[in-house]
DNA sequence: ATAATTGCAAACTGTTTGCAGCACG
DNA sequence: CGTGCTGCAAACAGTTTGCAATTAT
């Protein structure tokens, strides 16, 4: 296992542990799953989740899967991301600090991006509008390489 | 009826019937519900949208209702807003023009913002990650003034 | 007249919940 | 052992679909 790997598995077991002291047959097989997810990059659905874990671990119940993306997520492990049909997949993050996404609409393919706008454009923004801003969320939306057909 | 209701009405109604030549009993209490909603600016989900419709004219279909808001979202009339916790909602858009949103996190209030990101830099990401850039939303969350508690 | 649009009800998708039993510590 | 976690099944919310009846042109 290379190190970025156990990087990424420390990440996640810590946060399971932030929600719970036990360590469940379950959690591990998620984890383990969510860890070969996270090498590829690839986006998944709860159901593509549960479905791939059914695979080699068919008693898992749904519900359990559900509460984990949801724990994962709120750690900021997993990221969702929500395309403008309505649809939303969810990610492994490459790190765990603050970024944004670029999708393809096509094939979902997700890859992260560290840009992101200006502090003082935010602040600024928050002045005027007289909101104390918490957080946002940016996407860009578009076709990769091989969706575009080149 | 003032003037920018005039412009609303008149986007609204085009945009029907760009999908269609028949103007719809239907079709025209939907738009004068959202000309008023315009007004407030206030957001609205589906469901709220049909309840509201339901009070004047309990005979409309929500299967009506959301072919309305799909159509009118895919013409730029509504926006679609999600928020992070999976819930979304539409309101009728301000202007035509491009912008994003601040939106409140308790209330859901939403404002416009007409602020964007540089051309460049978007473009700039299209070619470092091989990807045609279509288009992107920019979401700010926060709480408003009301709900910050003052 | 006739083709588009509607309302209805049923189907569906994705997610959540209540609860009895299992299993981690 | 005791409590928290799990799996199951049922409930749920939001949305979509098939179709017969209706309505605008």
């Amino acid at each position: 296992m290379s190190n970025p790997d156990r990087a990424v598995e420390k990440r996640i077991t810590a946060a399971f542990k932030e929600f719970s002291e036990r360590s469940t047959q379950p959690r591990q097989v998620i984890a383990r799953s969510l860890i070969r997810l996270g090498k590829s990059g690839a986006v998944f659905s709860a159901d593509d989740l549960i479905k791939k874990l059914h695979k080699s671990n068919p008693r898992i119940g749904r519900a359990t899967v559900y509460r984990s993306i949801e724990k994962l997520v709120g750690m900021k492990v997993l990221d969702r991301i929500d395309f403008a049909d309505g649809t939303h997949y969810f990610r492994l993050c490459g790190s765990g600090s603050h970024h944004h996404h670029l999708a393809c609409t096509k094939c979902r393919r997700v890859v992260e991006l560290d840009f992101c706008l200006e502090e003082d454009q935010i602040a600024a923004i928050g002045r005027q509008q007289r909101f104390s801003i918490e957080g946002h969320a940016i996407t860009l939306f578009g076709l990769c390489r091989e969706c575009r057909g080149r």
